[in-house]
DNA sequence: GCGCGAATTATTCGAGCGTATAATAAGCCT
DNA sequence: AGGCTTATTATACGCTCGAATAATTCGCGC
């Protein structure tokens, strides 16, 4: 007889607080554990609401993986702007991309659930693939920019070499210490970062770590 | 009436099979699509019997990601073992941390599953931390017989941090390497990885990545 | 302020889950 | 060769799953 009362909310930010249930249920209990009964209590409202906004549990699924890697490219991308000169930016990026909250252990949680169903689902292969060539060619485009603040000739295929490594450095870095998150201090992980960058670049010590210039 | 014929098989094969059979259905059905049904299916058994020797399917899940690990490891060290000179070794040891069968993308599926599970259960961030400092300290080991090797003075501590980049590193090609390998030419990988090592080092160039000196 | 479309709830369905227990067949020991 | 242990099968139980459908309540347009 007596119904739960509800709201109707926009479509928006009904789809938005659906993804965010999907990755708090994931993070907390696997991705075995985010079943739609779970999610659909997490949000606030019924299971069957769930396929109101999706058209399969899988669809939400696939949406909340572009959320958890938007979120992520975006926080570094942000950071990244903010820099004045090609070193700052590209010095912000390396720092922000191995730094909360990018390097929080619920993020890697997400990251590695949706990691693993790459090879079983063609849909996550696909937006993983979108998701490292753009990271790939953000990383390009600021170490190009660098070279050249630096007036230092470098072929294109020599820059996306050092785009690859520097990429391979950053993403073991926040798996290294995010990971093992006690085992590094506050800033060890971000001097790290740097000094390792600069010495995959072969840059002189200090060129990109230090403070200022 | 007719009851299925079988074979009494000793307790090593079984788990092993069991195990196999887990890792499989993991691989190719996601952590979700590894039921005890479709693991005792695999394994040409029936369900029942995983409880005669795991007392719960998550401690067969548990065996599973040791399992893993240790293949993993197993095939570094194997091939690092094999060079004769400290340089060798370690050139070895990066070589088939990026090359098959380390890189595949069935291990990094499996990898990943497991690494989602860490923060949920503590059980599974054991296993981690134990391999992650076992691997950590042979990478060390390595480096610092081929620092004495080149009568290159370091400390302790330079050591460790040298440890941890290039351990990132070496991670973070794997990655790499794995989810993308059709961007990366055969060897592409490997000779990446051992230019990008002697770079984190400090190293003249060819000083590692030369087929020999 | 009311009616109507649609967002949301409630309920149901069949399938499959992990686990427990009883029945059975395999194969070693003497 | 035959009995005994036990590895293995078979079956059942209680729950939860994703999905489908029917019933209801919200809130906008008029």
């Amino acid at each position: 007889m007596n119904r739960r009362t509800y709201h109707r909310a926009s479509e928006a930010e009904r789809r938005e607080d659906l993804i965010a249930a999907t990755l708090d249920c994931i993070a907390e209990f696997g991705i075995q554990g985010a079943t739609v009964r779970q999610i659909a209590m997490r949000a606030g409202v019924t299971g069957g609401l769930i396929r109101h906004y999706f058209s399969s549990k899988d669809q939400m699924l696939q949406a909340a993986y572009r959320k958890v890697m938007a979120s992520m490219t975006e926080a570094a991308v942000a950071a990244a702007i903010e820099g004045e000169t090609a070193r700052s930016r590209l010095r912000r990026f390396i720092v922000a991309n191995v730094t909360p909250p990018v390097t929080d252990p619920r993020t890697l949680s997400l990251w590695a659930a949706f990691i693993s169903h790459i090879q079983i689902d063609q849909s996550f292969a696909a937006i993983h693939r979108e998701n490292y060539l753009s990271f790939l060619e953000a990383l390009e485009t600021l170490l190009s920019a660098f070279f050249v603040e630096e007036k230092r000739a470098l072929s294109p295929a020599q820059c996306r070499t050092y785009a690859i490594g520097v990429n391979a450095l950053v993403d073991g870095l926040w798996l290294e210490g995010t990971l093992a998150a006690d085992t590094f201090a506050e800033h060890e992980l971000a001097e790290n970062a740097l000094i390792s960058v600069e010495a995959l670049l072969r840059l002189q010590p200090g060129e990109l770590s230090a403070e200022q210039r």
